[in-house]
DNA sequence: TATAACGTTTACGTAAACGTCAATGCGACC
DNA sequence: GGTCGCATTGACGTTTACGTAAACGTTATA
């Protein structure tokens, strides 16, 4: 875990904090995913995290990554998709041309993920009518609705 | 909501009303989607439309379902979920379990989506961020964002 | 009547996203 | 120094959601 006490950043001289280090394990269990899962998101193209040794370490970038690439799964995106939209968030933007790719792409982007938003508010009114007709005919019928 | 007998349409005669119908091909083009795919809703039990001989013929209320279904893809649930969801729509309201089954499981549902909600926002955010900055970019270097 | 244009079933193929071994390495602890 | 425990790399298996092709029936039109 925090491995031998060889030589420590010279705390002293240097202002750069100790930058915390993720495993594998650890960052499975925070995101509810299996390692064999990240494995899969690394050959992916979408972490690159260093190694120790033979051991991948992830920095607080690479959990960023990981937490936006499962957000784009909640959001029913393929990984395909993820990385295009996560290569797209840190593109080079030098040139001209470049620039209006992003321009372009961000906005078709925004443009789908708005229809989701129409789709998804449609959804939420419809179940919570669903869950109110439910509600009323247990009043109805005289039982509560939210004992046990 | 029964009848109205103003001055509507005579009904006088017996025969009710056309009940406009549509082919496989004719949900396919419009729903944009193959009818392999519409075969295949039906047989995980997501629609069930009558027969004509051995064609299907589809119903408004196939016609619904069908556009019901593909929300939910897109909202990324898979067909089992979205059977379930579709069930539950249209669910035995009759028994007071049935109707706690109904509230639960409607909630529990509703708090997902909640969390896509959340999720798009914040995505749709950073995005309009990413284009916003490539914008400003561009009219830095004295471009005009917006021509070809 | 033939042939095109649809529809059907059956069956195998496939891409995506992992799951599940198996064999192996490596530092930690007893 | 043996055994945990967690890491690694293959490699094959599985589920989901269809695609694709073959073989065939039914209606419309030339």
């Amino acid at each position: 875990m925090t491995s031998t006490p060889t030589l420590d950043a010279p705390r002293s001289a240097t202002k750069t904090p100790p930058a915390r280090t993720w495993t594998i394990a650890e960052l499975a269990r925070e995101y509810n995913v299996t390692p064999r899962a990240i494995r899969f998101y690394e050959d992916e193209g979408l972490l690159f995290p260093t190694r120790a040794g033979m051991s991948r370490i992830y920095s607080q970038g690479d959990r960023w990554r990981l937490g936006w690439v499962l957000r784009g799964k909640r959001l029913g995106f393929s990984l395909a998709e993820i990385k295009e939209l996560l290569d797209l968030y840190h593109a080079d933007r030098s040139g001209v041309q470049q620039l209006r790719a992003i321009v372009r792409k961000s906005r078709e982007h925004v443009g789908e993920l708005e229809t989701k938003l129409r789709d998804l508010r449609a959804q939420i009114a419809e179940f919570r009518e669903v869950e109110g007709h439910a509600v009323q005919m247990l009043r109805d019928k005289g039982v509560d609705p939210e004992s046990e």
